[in-house]
DNA sequence: TATTGTTATACTCTATAACTATA
DNA sequence: TATAGTTATAGAGTATAACAATA
């Protein structure tokens, strides 16, 4: 998937391009965007690398991860989609896939009779704890970023994020 | 896809359950690398909600907007996949649907006969020009980042995109 | 009426392997 | 032998719409 190196960045390519073209107010925002685009697809094969002898992908890791740190052990379908910002199809795709795998099951909800409760099994738990250390040591500990740099990403994309609707926290 | 938004940030929750749980030495770095995730979601459905109407997806139109920076008008499928970072069925795939819909053609190279020329249309110039101002005025424009925040993204994801090998460039 | 979740369906992109044709 | 591209096949996530059950 990733060939050998090119002799030239092709965003900073990208962006001459826009230049050219008469589009230079708005190339430096296309020259990020598109990298934010291409370092994401970087990660995600990283982690999607280090998930997969665990037979997880990265949005059902998510799944477990969440209900790990759930105070409960248990969360409502629409709570998990809501929390991930996926589609509740996508949940419901999710959980099917986990549960198959004995990894989490569902439960009725005590009071709501239509909402489900999904939970973590042992094997579940003890699941998303190796992934999650696999995660921590083969991809978060040598993330590529220097300790300035995450730092600057997280209050960049912060910012971002909550100016597109995704939370109202301080 | 969007729901309402959430009270808390989701990733500053999830990096103090890292901190919580031992986990503090990377704890920064999973929520940097989690943002990156989440912002790239967010702007592609940003993207292809603009594409939509031109009948494109952002695969699709990132091809097409290569070939109309290709000096000569045409390229060789595995140089766009090359400089696309894309697995050469998808450059076949997305060939094959953009020919469909005529934007695009495939031709012989003259002088190997092994490698097929994808060039542009007239129709396929055309469309490329308005998805591009399209993009730009509607995505580009109006990115939701600062420009300083804009500089520092292209430093910080060139330096992490050279690192991880996709140039060499200086 | 509104909400929760599932099902059916469809359409992306992606990836591997096997294959043809050419160099 | 190596390279370029296609085909077949598979699997992933995502989305819409229709539906059932419950509030």
């Amino acid at each position: 998937m990733v060939g050998a190196p090119l002799p030239r960045d092709p965003i900073a390519d990208a962006r001459r391009n826009w230049e050219r073209h008469g589009w230079s107010d708005v190339a430096a925002p296309m020259a990020a965007i598109t990298a934010i685009m291409r370092t994401q697809q970087i990660l995600l094969a990283r982690i999607e690398a280090v998930l997969k002898p665990f037979g997880l992908t990265f949005a059902r890791y998510e799944l477990l991860a969440l209900l790990s740190f759930a105070r409960s052990g248990a969360l409502p379908m629409n709570k998990a989609s809501a929390l991930l910002q996926v589609h509740p199809t996508s949940v419901t795709n999710a959980v099917d896939r986990l549960q198959e795998a004995g990894l989490v099951l569902r439960s009725p909800h005590p009071t709501d009779g239509r909402t489900t409760l999904i939970e973590l099994t042992s094997g579940g738990r003890t699941l998303a704890k190796r992934a999650t250390a696999a995660l921590n040591g083969e991809v978060f500990a040598q993330s590529g970023f220097g300790t300035e740099d995450v730092d600057a990403l997280i209050r960049i994309l912060g910012d971002f994020r909550r100016g597109a609707g995704d939370f109202t926290d301080p």
